[in-house]
DNA sequence: CCGTGTGAAATATTTCACAGCC
DNA sequence: GGCTGTGAAATATTTCACACGG
């Protein structure tokens, strides 16, 4: 495609995709590092915390902008703030939980909310076994209720996220009723395909797919013969793990 | 790299990560075919289901081997049948659950366990708030307990795979147990970086970097001026989404 | 014909390795 | 002397577009 803008001082205006998942685990290594009482680390230091490579680390932060002293590393709080900004964090985001089940209270009660800045603004849910109950401080209210609270929530200049956790034959539903309430990013817990109009960003977690992508790695380790050759696969190249994190209280 | 090995008839002994990633959908997509009474699908449906280009869904099981027919598509069961083998979801796979809070309550009750081939061996925890406490049929047993159960399942010839679902700041202490009582494959919802010997695959889920991903993006399509030139950025080309998932009940 | 399977081209991401600055 | 920032090389992944088989 082409490029051509004029990127302003700090840092291009397009952060590759890999990068920005990423983002979020320097923070988290960075806050671990502010609370150490560190005020510089190294990408050596940072890349180790939030476990990829150095040079990894730094291609990506050379994406936001050259915040890093040569001879020296990075100041821990600056680091931290450019960052933040940079994935919006410095707007104040309102969660509201759809779906409170086993799943749905566990996120109403997550600790990780409040301390990175996002505020749970509403739990909603149409079972009467649940409407009215009180959990983590907030009344459930039916869903019928969503728009209204999204409105609100939107008029104080706040951003919204949705987060599905409803089950996956009303993923579908649900998800519209968010969109037409004005919802545009949704985190979905479900096993469902969601369809959005375009320009709505949805993220899916899908436990069943993690644990089957673990499966067959599992497998690979320990298969002897998958199928009829032999054919000794020896030694997959590349070490074990896949993006870990850094932080808090689940 | 060098390409030799005289791959076999089926499919090649290297799956890429970012297929792995994508056969869990496949497969859901394909149940719901299935259950939908039909017997084949063509890589443009199956494609659409799962939420992907129908180009990197048949570039993807090509790497499967050639389970399809030109001019028909693909016979549900059968493609069914061989990704679930390649998933290595043949094998009983036995999930032990550390951490039993709300969280890991949810997860206990998780119905897409069993639906999917994983049956929940065990649930452990320290506290004696939930010890001995009974969830979804199962006793919490202390974490004590864990080597034993784990030998238990493996003598039965079962794989076991761990979930970590207890605050970051026991995680690693926790992994550490699961790691010694021979459990090879962890899936981890603390936000916490996990250090693991060789050969242990670790998979990390984290709640708190989904959002932060989301407010990017989102930050990004109503950031009205980033810095200074206005250029109408016109349509982020690429859609909107990331990958969905289909299937059944949180 | 229709739709799979797949080389080859286009992109994206990771890794190297080193020049430049503190 | 140490460590960042970054072109350039190596890999990985996605997308094209079309030959081939049923």
């Amino acid at each position: 495609m082409e490029r051509a803008v004029a990127e302003r001082a700090a840092g291009a205006g397009d952060v590759p995709e890999a990068t920005v998942a990423r983002l979020p685990l320097y923070l988290s290594a960075l806050s671990a590092f502010a609370d150490a009482g560190l005020r510089t680390v190294s990408s050596e230091a940072l890349a180790q915390a939030a476990g990829v490579g150095s040079a990894k680390l730094r291609k990506d932060l050379s994406h936001l902008g050259s915040y890093g002293t040569r001879g020296v590393g990075y100041e821990v709080a600056e680091l931290h703030r450019h960052i933040a900004d940079r994935l919006g964090l410095a707007t104040r985001w309102h969660v509201v939980i759809v779906g409170i089940g086993n799943l749905g209270h566990a996120l109403a009660g997550y600790a990780g909310f409040a301390s990175r800045g996002f505020s749970v603004a509403g739990l909603f849910d149409d079972s009467p076994a649940v409407v009215g109950e009180v959990v983590s401080g907030l009344r459930v209210r039916p869903v019928a209720d969503l728009a209204a609270v999204v409105r609100e929530v939107a008029g104080t200049g706040g951003a919204v996220i949705g987060v599905l956790a409803v089950p996956a034959a009303q993923a579908q539903g649900v998800c519209d009723r968010m969109v037409a309430a004005g919802v545009t990013s949704v985190l979905n817990f479900a096993p469902a395909v969601l369809r959005v109009p375009e320009g709505v960003d949805v993220r899916g977690v899908d436990l069943a797919s993690e644990l089957q992508i673990l499966a067959f790695h599992a497998q690979r380790k320990s298969s002897p013969r998958p199928a009829g050759p032999p054919s000794q696969d020896g030694g997959r190249r590349r070490a074990p793990a896949t993006a870990p994190l850094v932080g808090e209280v689940v």
